[in-house]
DNA sequence: CTCCAGGCAGTGT
DNA sequence: ACACTGCATGGA
């Protein structure tokens, strides 16, 4: 891969097993606006960025090399060779061969904590759409103003300090419903400290599962999802009714199955990559209906 | 109109 | 251990 600073833009070139579509709209983040096809606005830590993919390149306009190394080349974890993860993947199992066959480009971005588990909670039972939604208002609401960008405003996600002055009420103004308690207790533990993003990075997968659930509105499937993207822990694999679909016609006969047999399965089964083939998986069974009743 | 969504907590066996 | 239910809100 080519890094190339062009006026005041990053291009880079030779990209491999990338592709910003899939990369975005593969429902592991909820903080951009698509702007045309292969062009978006991604809003993360604390910044706003356009950026742009071509045939031949990936477009960072208005960015920094400083920007690109201390952001974004770890966010959209473009320094990882995702050749390698696959070659491994399908060795082991060649019935991921047309999910990686077709969602290649998929890369699991390093999203901040803090935003990742207050997105995750609020996920449950939501529609991607509509998370993006709450998403958006509750950066409005409570974030630091970043910019325009083809008409419209944007906002960062707010810090813990600044969601910590935010009331139920407040929150449940943002349509986030029943939720609301939930999202009070994650940032009350937060901000106290009583759960740490620290803490977390040192504990095993096992131990950090079961300090995550201590939140309340924190279960097993938000927990796997704020492991895999918000603590680059890459065996997490999260089931949601999508993956348990998927995972019951892929390897287990079309046969209904319950979370915690899968979820063992997949442990035992993906190992340290599990979360590469969950995301395979998630995006390619989602994008075809694979197991969808009728 | 009814049904359901990247689930979870609470309650009942 | 497991099954069942209510939950805010908005879109199909």
């Amino acid at each position: 891969m080519q890094i190339i600073q062009s006026g005041e833009d990053i291009l880079l070139r030779d990209v491999r097993n990338f592709d910003i579509t899939q990369t975005l709209e593969c429902g592991q983040c909820f903080h951009f606006v698509k702007l045309d096809t292969r062009e978006y606005a991604v809003v993360a830590y604390q910044r706003l960025l356009h950026i742009k993919q071509t045939e031949q390149e990936v477009i960072f306009y208005h960015t920094t090399e400083q920007e690109y190394d201390q952001i974004w080349k770890s966010y959209f974890d473009l320094e990882r060779d995702y050749e390698k993860i696959q070659q491994i993947l399908l060795a082991r199992d060649d019935r991921l061969q047309d999910a990686i066959g077709k969602m290649a480009g998929v890369r699991i971005l390093q999203q901040d904590f803090f935003e990742t588990l207050i997105s995750f909670i609020i996920s449950q039972n939501k529609q991607i759409p509509h998370i993006k939604q709450i998403v958006a208002a509750i950066s409005k609401e409570y974030g630091t103003y970043l910019g325009e960008m083809n008409g419209q405003v944007f906002y960062a996600f707010p810090t813990v300090a600044q969601l910590s002055a935010v009331s139920e009420e407040q929150l449940r103004a943002c349509k986030v419903g029943f939720r609301a308690p939930y999202i009070m207790d994650a940032v009350a533990k937060v901000a106290e400290g009583a759960i740490s993003e620290q803490q977390l990075q040192t504990q095993s997968d096992e131990v950090c599962m079961q300090t995550l659930q201590q939140i309340k509105g924190v279960g097993s499937k938000v927990a796997n999802c704020v492991a895999l993207f918000g603590l680059a822990k890459r065996s997490a694999f999260p089931v949601d009714v999508w993956i348990k679909r998927i995972m019951e016609t892929l390897y287990f006969d079309g046969n209904e199955t319950n979370v915690s047999t899968i979820e063992r399965f997949a442990k035992e089964h993906f190992g340290k990559l599990g979360g590469y083939a969950q995301q395979y998986l998630f995006y390619y069974g989602k994008t075809t209906g694979i197991g969808v009743k009728k």
